[in-house]
DNA sequence: ATGGTTATTAAATAACCAGTCATTTATCAA
DNA sequence: TTGATAAATGACTGGTTATTTAATAACCAT
């Protein structure tokens, strides 16, 4: 073994990546604050999981609690005003649009990978009780918001029985909630996989059901 | 000001109460970590909470995992096992049974002081896996086989309709476990008190509603 | 009262980790 | 090729806090 083969080909301990670092650190706090909390969280796991050591992260984001802000923020304005918008479009009966809605939620809590915000946020209200109160503001009420809007509608209609609609609206949503917590929390323990579609399925039959005037074949 | 004046009357600085203690220790411990999470919790939060100081709690737990640990495992099995035998023996109907069982509860999440317990297991379960584990099979398991019972005997008697027993159980129970977060973690931000009896009220009677065979008025 | 026992305190210790910074290394324009 | 620039590293520091331990003070049997 020569020197020159040494030189002839340096390691690259690695690469500049301005552009891709941020998000890339996001989605690593994400997974580690998901799993331990902020408390427990190190900034080195973070790191490790992004592929960077703890340094780089400060060269984006001024402290863990930055890091911890600027995930909880992003990306769920975007998704939900675009809801709001197809509801208030909607042209079909409630009764549709309900059952598109938490279909198309349902694929979320089962599939997508940002099931675990709304844990990290429940678990760290009491730390940060800003980011509690922007989730309330901008996520919850909105989306309550726009699901009694349409409850309000079918009851106009006479498509449902006359309920007080926001209740309504959360009876709607509670199911989702529970399969939230169950799969980023209870779910690892299970002998077989819980099956979350036979689950809303019941729930949308049972809700139609229960929402329906006397004498109506929902 | 004399010798003897000061001397007469000598302060108490503490008293023993071996034993109050743990109780006390384990009550400041559950507002504390349900507060700030296991990891940002201070023993000495705990033991300024629990009138006492730091070096007291260590006469009665091994460790601050140990006092975590204790107050997790606490006063669930006992209300649980209960609740259970009452189903067993209960005479009435199903529906009745499933309108007695869902108020209790309720009325538990409004005014309970453990209903943070769920939440501090919800956020430390990345954590504490054991503990997610000790819930999923002591608590929640045996509630969920309880209340299939209660649905299942309701199908059999033709009380409700067909349904999957188990996931109709969940139902029962969801509206149950997003008050149970309302409370703990976006309650305080409530302009008006949210009306939790309400909501139970509409839970009940869309839920039977929605379960009730054709043609039958619940 | 009094002295032995032990519950409780308060000060000391030690480990851990967020955040900093001097140094190294990739990149690129000339 | 080379020198300037900035991205990235990793050793180091300071503050925080769980745990230990040496004193202190309440209690109780005598």
């Amino acid at each position: 073994m020569s020197y020159t083969e040494q030189t002839a080909k340096p390691v690259k301990h690695w690469t500049r990546r301005k552009q891709a670092r941020p998000g890339e650190i996001l989605d690593a706090a994400l997974t580690v604050f998901a799993e331990k909390g902020f408390a427990a969280a190190r900034m080195e796991d973070i790191a490790a999981r992004a592929g960077v050591t703890k340094g780089t992260i400060y060269l984006y984001f001024s402290s863990k609690e930055d890091v911890f802000k600027s995930l909880a923020r992003v990306s769920v304005g975007a998704t939900l005003t675009d809801a709001a918008l197809q509801a208030g479009r909607f042209e079909g009966s409630a009764r549709e649009f309900l059952t598109m809605f938490l279909s198309a939620v349902a694929e979320m809590i089962q599939h997508g990978e940002r099931v675990i915000l709304p844990k990290i946020i429940i678990a760290e209200s009491g730390n940060f009780p800003e980011l509690a109160r922007f989730w309330r503001d901008e996520v919850i009420d909105k989306a309550m918001a726009m699901l009694s809007g349409v409850i309000a509608k079918g009851i106009a209609s006479g498509e449902f029985r006359n309920l007080p609609a926001d209740h309504v609206a959360r009876l709607c949503i509670a199911p989702l909630i529970l399969s939230i917590i169950w799969r980023t929390t209870f779910a690892p323990y299970d002998k077989t996989p819980f099956d979350y579609r036979k689950l809303f399925e019941t729930h949308i039959d049972v809700l139609l059901k229960g929402l329906a005037p006397e004498g109506t074949a929902p």
